[in-house]
DNA sequence: GAGGACATGTAATGTGTTACATGATTAA
DNA sequence: TTAATCATGTAACACATTACATGTCCTC
């Protein structure tokens, strides 16, 4: 393992789903994953270049006529065999880096009142994603049901929702506190 | 804003709560806010320096006998108004990038035993810091049941404890949906 | 005619960790 | 005697986002 560079080994799932470009990867992934995982093209496609430099991906050309040529890439038997032994190895697990919580911290440099705003548009934030999932839920509950893939997307979906109810939770019981703090 | 560094940020509110040496202040996230903010030296010391030749903060040096000399860091009245606009300004929501998530996610391309492995491995090590949490959450109420920063502290501890109880959950739910897989 | 989708790519910039450099004191 | 703690700082490297560059087609 040593350095490895994650965004090429999520390149390299992505096409274990399908053969797809860059361009394709960008917006797969905004439609899909994108609430825990985000690539740019300034890093989509330096890695695809190093994967086709490795062998791990192949690439066609496929042009439409007054389109942008497209470059499509696929997985040879090494990429996928390296990406197995990627999902195989140690996770390390992640890190927070949570601004909200920083400033929570320093709580009395400000009032109660600002602390509050800040929590009711984190809330507020949340709740939307909330509904966001559970329509995800319905749409793959019709259209999946009986696909290889539908128990891991379901979890990765199922995440989101138990992740993101419990910072609403949060939320809610941290603004009870607050008001608390206000009424002194 | 515009281009705010969080460092600086948190460095600035760090000293909101005491002066303190650039070595304190790693030992200081380390021990309390680590589980969801972390610096490096890298980054400390070329803060310091920077907020220093902004005036945000005044150093002096303190030199105790066959020790190296403190840098000892006090904010400024800028700096404590530069924090206070920091805490009050919109915060945008955290991003995740979940490695074991995107492992998960391209499920059928290894056998349904290694994310087993891998979700097993992660929720060791959520049980290990939910009950590190819950340590905490005794010292803090014995310690600081009257300070000002209390609910604020106790709130930050709470994330904790919440989010780790519903990743604990996860866990548990997809290892059950794996075990299906595995049946068939 | 303005803006967005399509499509690939590089450059600049920001931001973060790790390794290196120095060197005394103290505890195992 | 080996390692950890104390203490500051720089340099190298890794990784990510955003801006820039190019250019057509299609929709409002």
């Amino acid at each position: 393992m040593a350095r490895s560079n994650k965004t090429e080994y999520a390149l390299l799932g992505l096409l274990s789903l399908e053969p797809m470009s860059g361009y394709d990867m960008k917006s797969f992934i905004a439609q899909s994953i994108g609430f825990f995982w985000q690539e740019s093209y300034g890093q989509i496609y330096p890695a695809l270049k190093r994967l086709h430099a490795q062998k791990l991906v192949t690439r066609k050309v496929s042009g439409k006529a007054g389109r942008p040529d497209r470059h499509i890439y696929s997985l040879t038997a090494a990429g996928r065999k390296k990406l197995r032994e990627w999902v195989g190895a140690k996770t390390e697990p992640e890190r927070l880096r949570h601004e909200l919580l920083l400033k929570l911290f320093f709580g009395p440099v400000v009032t109660p009142e600002i602390h509050k705003e800040q929590i009711e548009a984190l809330l507020k934030h949340q709740l939307g994603r909330l509904e966001q999932f559970r329509q995800v839920e319905k749409g793959i509950l019709k259209e999946y049901d009986d696909d290889d893939y539908y128990p891991y997307w379901y979890s990765t979906l199922r995440f989101g929702v138990l992740v993101t109810q419990a910072r609403v939770d949060w939320c809610r019981e941290t603004l009870a506190r607050l008001k608390k703090i206000e009424k002194k």
